[in-house]
RNA sequence: GGGAGCAUAGCUCAGCUGGGAGAGCACCUGCCUUACAAGCAGGGGGUCACAGGUUCGAGCCCUGUUGUUCCCACCA
């Protein structure tokens, strides 16, 4: 006898108890087996600092599901999790810390600083290890990695010291972005554009030779100390005698060139543009052109420096109003108009970032683009959905060199020394004791980081062992598929495309799924500011784990962002307890201790019919999941179990289990246990813990459903004639039930049924399900109407016709009408049809299939409509 | 200035290579039928944004229009 259920789902015991069963059981682990192809899935590592949030949840819900259903197909499946350091996250949180303590970090220095984020790290590094543990997610843990260990910093330090010789790292003097609160430059990628609405100043620069002034237009009038020139359009005729004058920058009282330039447009503003090397890229570009002087006037905090004359220590904002107020005073300013310019900001701490030429470290990007458009263009490394390969290809294409310097202390350190004697830089792989050139011991390390998207983009390889021949990075390498979100695209995935092509010589994926952003009820990012977030952790509580995951890959299409509702939430629950009541019914009526089809013979229709079904299923779910639509796969599941399982073939069973014969419960009973368990194989992806739960409690072989075969296809279960079979009795029944809902009769109501058809044999042999589902006492089925048949409620299919004698319950009126709609529908129904088969041109260009198909529907309907004037002839009488 | 997405039932969204207009939630009616009221049975509700075009046939393909969201871009 086979174990029972309880009544009441309870998945917080439930998950708890089967992932420790897991993970005792060592199934997440993935061995290098020769004998089987690998599949791999390296985790986008999320923050140190971080906590689950929805696009996690998302994230790992995807990822997991392809993992076990790849597991479960044969496959050594590996999914590869771990951490990333995330330097200026972190850093920040750490230095928090500090600040409630009184302290910077420049109190504690260095190396105390660095121990006090490696502490913080061991206390929380492994919250959302743990958080992720909930979700269900089947990672190798004993793989785990993080950014900054000992692996990781080597082939961080490998491919440093690697792009360095081959000159496609270098140091140079570049406007960079710099975030004065973070206090650190970042990359183009890490700068997010915001529309803020500015102005735009008009301000007089009186001309040296006392003959006038000319109008600069700015938004920055904070820079204008560092202004080292006027330009203009050389075209601009208003202008043209000017070019090679000077004008008297005021305040600064300092006299610079006016220029002409082709950057200048002649129709925005005044055609006069003021020139702020230190300060502006295209200031920047510009000055090289024609020799400018590059005077810096902020610091790295944002404030005025000693170049900024009488604003010196003033913060940036002060100071622009300052200018502008000085200005005034001395009549310099013609006029203020507002405008709405894209200003940038830091995507850490979304303050404003400021250009401004710094001395850092670049990657030499074009070089390094070429491979990596090469094999998204073709096809090596393909995107899902397709669109996003535009995006990136045209990211890789106009790609800027990448600043991987910052001026923080948590992060790989740069691996040069400068040298005080000769000014020789050295970059090595092991630390440096004296300068390579002169040997000079008096040499000192860069004190700057490595951007975390430096090693984040490794991750796939050095993960994998890389740098040394690993087997594991021979086996697994390349990865499979990687899955993210489309706001990383940038960021990561680019970056891990051109340093897997460069460093392994391979794209580190075939695919790049793509996911969207899951947004709140109302289509708002969710985000800690506006406090819309909901926390996976609180769904997994009161729904469980398996209900949040189908939540993420319900209704949901590869890319699109997605709505949290909680309400769906709540229908995955029901879901699942609706799929443990079905699991109930089928181990309350199971006397049978293995899991084995009954011979062919012995099945009746129904059973064909499920079978049947159950194979169209397989082939469905494993197609599109193998296409990575994981929201039809799953809807496919889910309307299966719910409408095929639950609703009709349970209840065609009922008959035979409670009043069959024991050889007819028998076969009943395997059918049930069979298609079952196949459904919970189907469904095992998306939720894992209650398939297992079910699974281990019904006749199986096999530790877990978690290592059991993924269900195939059997042609010897295909039974197409009985599938249509089925339907004209579902339909019988689906017409009867009709009938006595609209005229209001209950259930418990029975009455005598009369079913008339040539399909005598066919409904005779389901009379004891007839009976249950169609409310009847006494069934008799013929090929001739009953006597008195005229008065009597009919429900006309086209393959039977259903009589009920409740004849008190006609109204003659009513129900003439009610043929009439019904006819009238069919003939409407018909009338296309025929018109489509009376076309030549469908008859030519159709499929055999398609026509054959309309040819059938139209005879059916012919008949229900001769079956309905029947109808009306008899109740006219 | 470029590029992309979206516009389908009251709400949120599926609809993969053109041939049935769908799901969940909400709503209406009737049911505690020995798996399940977190349920069962039945029902209402849609010119698939608009206008053209291709096709025997278009929610799906093409062109244009409108609305909306997002990404990229150095016009001060």
């Amino acid at each position: 006898m086979a174990k029972e259920l309880p009544k009441i789902y309870d998945p917080k015991e439930v998950e708890t108890r089967i992932y420790a069963m897991w993970e005792e059981k060592k199934y997440f682990h993935t061995e290098i087996d020769r004998s089987k192809k690998p599949f791999t899935i390296v985790m986008p590592p999320p923050n140190v600092t971080g906590q689950l949030h929805m696009g996690h949840a998302m994230d790992a819900a995807m990822q997991d599901i392809l993992i076990r259903f790849k597991r479960m197909q044969g496959y050594s499946a590996l999914w590869l999790p771990g951490v990333d350091h995330a330097g200026i996250a972190t850093q920040i949180k750490v230095e928090e810390e500090l600040r409630k303590e009184g302290l910077t970090r420049y109190d504690l220095g260095r190396e105390k600083f660095l121990e006090r984020v490696w502490a913080w790290k061991q206390k929380f590094g492994n919250r959302i290890v743990e958080q992720q543990k909930k979700l269900g997610a089947s990672c190798d843990w004993d793989r785990a990695r993080f950014t900054m260990d000992d692996g990781c910093s080597k082939a961080v330090r490998e491919v440093f010291v690697n792009l360095y010789e081959k000159g496609l790292i270098y140091k140079g003097s570049r406007i960079i972005n710099w975030c004065p609160h973070c206090v650190t430059a970042l990359s183009d990628a890490e700068v997010e554009y915001q529309d803020k609405p500015g102005h735009l100043w008009h301000m007089r620069y009186p001309l040296t030779d006392g003959s006038g002034y000319l109008v600069v237009a700015t938004t920055r009038p904070e820079t204008m100390m560092g202004d080292t020139a006027v330009a203009v359009n050389p075209n601009d005729t208003r202008y043209a005698g000017l070019v090679g004058k000077t004008v008297m920058l005021p305040i600064m009282n300092r006299e610079i060139p006016i220029i002409a330039d082709d950057y200048v447009e002649m129709d925005f503003g005044t055609g006069c543009v003021k020139m702020t090397p230190a300060h502006d890229p295209n200031d920047f570009e510009v000055g090289l052109r024609h020799n400018l002087e590059v005077i810096r006037v902020l610091d790295d905090n944002g404030k005025v420096n000693e170049f900024g004359g009488p604003y010196q220590a003033m913060d940036r904002y002060a100071c622009r109003k300052q200018v502008i107020e000085d200005l005034q005073e001395q009549g310099l300013i013609e006029k203020i108009e507002e405008y709405a310019h894209n200003v940038g900001t830091c995507y850490r701490c979304h303050k404003d970032v400021e250009p401004i030429i710094s001395a850092q470290w670049f990657v030499k990007m074009k070089p390094l683009a070429e491979a990596a458009i090469d094999v998204v263009n073709s096809g090596e490394t393909k995107f899902v959905p397709e669109r996003f390969s535009k995006t990136y290809l045209n990211w890789m294409e106009n790609v800027r060199d990448w600043c991987i310097s910052r001026q923080l202390w948590w992060g790989h350190q740069i691996p040069a020394w400068y040298c005080a004697d000769c000014g020789h830089v050295t970059v090595s792989r092991e630390d440096a004791t004296a300068c390579e050139a002169c040997h000079s011991k008096n040499i000192t390390r860069d004190e700057d980081v490595l951007d975390t998207w430096f090693s984040s983009a490794l991750w796939p390889f050095e993960t994998l062992g890389w740098p040394e021949k690993a087997e594991d990075l021979d086996y697994f390498y390349p990865t499979d598929v990687l899955v993210t979100g489309y706001d990383i695209i940038f960021f990561w995935v680019a970056r891990m495309i051109f340093s897997g092509c460069e460093q392994t010589k391979k794209t580190p994926f075939h695919t790049v799924l793509i996911h969207g952003l899951v947004r709140d009820d109302k289509g708002r990012k969710m985000s800690k500011s506006l406090g819309n977030g909901i926390d996976p952790l609180e769904m997994i509580d009161k729904f469980g784990s398996d209900a949040l995951r189908m939540n993420m890959v319900t209704g949901n299409s590869p890319g699109n962002d997605m709505r949290f509702y909680v309400e769906r939430c709540e229908a995955m629950r029901n879901f699942a307890n609706k799929i443990w009541n079905a699991s109930r019914y089928v181990l309350m009526n199971l006397t049978i201790e293995e899991n084995v089809l009954p011979a062919a013979d012995e099945l009746e229709t129904e059973d064909k019919w499920i079978l049947s079904a159950l194979n169209g299923l397989i082939a469905d779910v494993t197609d599109n999941l193998e296409h990575f639509e994981l929201g039809i796969a799953v809807q496919k599941v889910y309307d299966f179990i719910w409408d095929h399982y639950c609703d009709w073939y349970i209840e065609l069973t009922k008959a035979r289990l409670y009043d069959g014969t024991d050889a007819q419960k028998i076969v009943a009973q395997k059918v049930l246990v069979y298609v079952l368990d196949q459904m919970l194989r189907l469904l095992h992806p998306f939720m894992p813990f209650i398939t297992e739960e079910i699974w281990q409690a019904i006749p199986h072989s096999g530790q877990s459903i978690m290592i059991s075969s993924w269900p195939v296809t059997n042609d010897a279960l295909c039974f197409a004639e009985d599938e249509q079979e089925m339907q004209m009795v579902i339909a019988a029944i689906r017409a009867v039930r009709n009938r006595r809902a609209e005229m209001n009769v209950p259930p418990s109501k029975k009455s005598t049924l009369y079913i008339v058809t040539d399909k005598v044999e066919l409904f005779g042999k389901g009379e004891g399900y007839l009976m249950r589902l169609a409310s009847t006492d006494n069934l008799v089925v013929s090929d001739t109407a009953p006597a008195g048949y005229e008065g009597m409620v009919a429900a006309i299919t086209g393959d039977a016709k259903l009589y009920m004698p409740m004849e008190q319950l006609v109204d003659i009126d009513a129900e003439l009408a009610r043929i009439a709609r019904e006819m009238a529908k069919a003939e409407k129904n018909l009338a296309g049809i025929e018109g489509k088969l009376g076309n030549q041109g469908f008859l030519a260009h159709a499929p055999e299939s398609v026509v054959a198909g309309e040819k059938e529907k139209a005879e059916k309907l012919r008949k229900l409509i001769e079956q309905l004037r029947e109808s009306t002839e008899r109740l006219q009488k």
